[in-house]
DNA sequence: TCCCAATCCTTACGAATTGTAACAGGGCCC
DNA sequence: GGGCCCTGTTACAATTCGTAAGGATTGGGA
């Protein structure tokens, strides 16, 4: 019963765009349950309790809006309005009235769903957001506190900046990482001597690593293009 | 001091654009502060905690997508994205590296104030009355007694300055706190010797705790970044 | 194959950040 | 007033991190 998967109802009175978004979410790992009216959506309602509802404004049966603002005060879902109407003051209506996010028809199902991602990453109420646990190799990397474990249990702490690196790399395993990426992302101001800065913080991790400077097997050096991180990471 | 409006960070190099969402945004009741460049925002960003950051992706100094990557992970603001770049390709990847909303260029403000006004509702945890007990670790907080109990039945009572850090330690658990954070939560005036005030009250709390100083489970520092509380909270 | 320049790694050192103990001022109750 | 607790300040030790410097490695050309 306790499907992990979050769940997205979808009220829409187009048979043709339901099944479009049912079939895009359910790619994207989504639970989904489809309603053509609203009365329908609402009988569901009694038993359900989605994370996310897709709502149409254009229902035959009952007026949208209304819809949206009793959802908003009793439910606790995210609430997505897919509209026809472009007008700003339409999507200004549908917000004010309780909704988190407007789409305008036509929409590209990977922006629903992208959509519908931002809304689950807020909502949730701190169990264990943004991941922090990465497995890789002998290793498991425990970002919340700063430290990492190899299989026999030694815990080796690692520093901030060093984390920085380490999460960079783990964010992207098997691809080649510029040099430039890295002060990107690691914020470091461009065009300083920041580059030799970026050396150390990986040659401090590569010994946290035990990795041996001879033969890396984790951090890999591509000369004049950046590094690359190789093993396999599961993250959470 | 403690001004109740919720604040928004604006992040665009057009002085036009600024000016322009900084007043729509004044007329709806935000608080707003302005910055034309990357580095200045995230200068400002180590002294302020905005509610919402509205970010323009056409920055001249650094790659906007890396920067909301960035915020996305350190920051607990709602991150809005606007650019002129309209793609549906676009949008996904921007709200994949966790931007919460994507506006397109050119847009109307008061969408602009709907959408934010929408985020907002959404993450609002804090208008509950003040819990006053909080169970962490081995010990129970009664923040109307001003008392700490251990699993032991042990009692060791906490200051008000040591209260004022603790609960924001409990509302944040597992979360990194930076030290401006801390000052602008706590009061403390910016820029002063204040800081080190606040190594003291966490030393004090830490001992308290009876944390190992060579080795804190709790209380973590994290160099050059603030600090974070490890420990599942449980409020009640 | 050998050499050289570019690139990268590592060590050492100093500046900045943080922990903690000791001290001082202020408020409160007796 | 005297004692006690709370709180901020100062001082000094410990940690972290960027920078500089020198050595090692890589890749291309003679």
């Amino acid at each position: 019963m306790t499907d992990p998967r979050p769940h997205v109802a979808i009220l829409d009175d187009e048979p043709e765009i339901r099944r479009m978004l049912a079939a895009a979410l359910e790619e994207a790992g989504f639970r989904t349950s489809c309603y053509a009216r609203a009365t329908e959506f609402e009988a569901a309602l009694k038993r359900l309790t989605p994370d996310v509802c897709l709502v149409d404004l254009g229902l035959p049966d009952r007026d949208g809006l209304a819809l949206v603002h009793r959802l908003a005060l009793e439910s606790g879902a995210a609430i997505i309005i897919i509209s026809g109407r472009a007008q700003v003051q339409d999507r200004v209506t549908g917000l004010e009235l309780g909704a988190d996010d407007y789409i305008i028809k036509p929409f590209d199902p990977a922006e629903v769903v992208a959509r519908i991602r931002a809304r689950l990453r807020k909502g949730r109420t701190d169990p264990e957001r943004a991941a922090t646990i990465a497995r890789f190799a002998d290793w498991t990397a425990y970002f919340d506190r700063y430290l990492l474990v190899n299989k026999d249990g030694e815990e080796v702490p690692f520093s901030h900046a060093e984390g920085e690196v380490l999460r960079l790399f783990l964010d992207s395993p098997k691809r080649l990482i510029s040099r430039a990426q890295m002060q990107e992302s690691l914020g470091g101001a461009a065009g300083e001597s920041f580059d030799r800065a970026m050396d150390v913080r990986i040659s401090r991790l590569r010994t946290k690593l035990g990795e041996d400077p001879k033969n890396p097997r984790l951090i890999k050096t591509i000369y004049g293009a950046g590094y690359i991180f190789l093993g396999d990471v599961r993250w959470g």
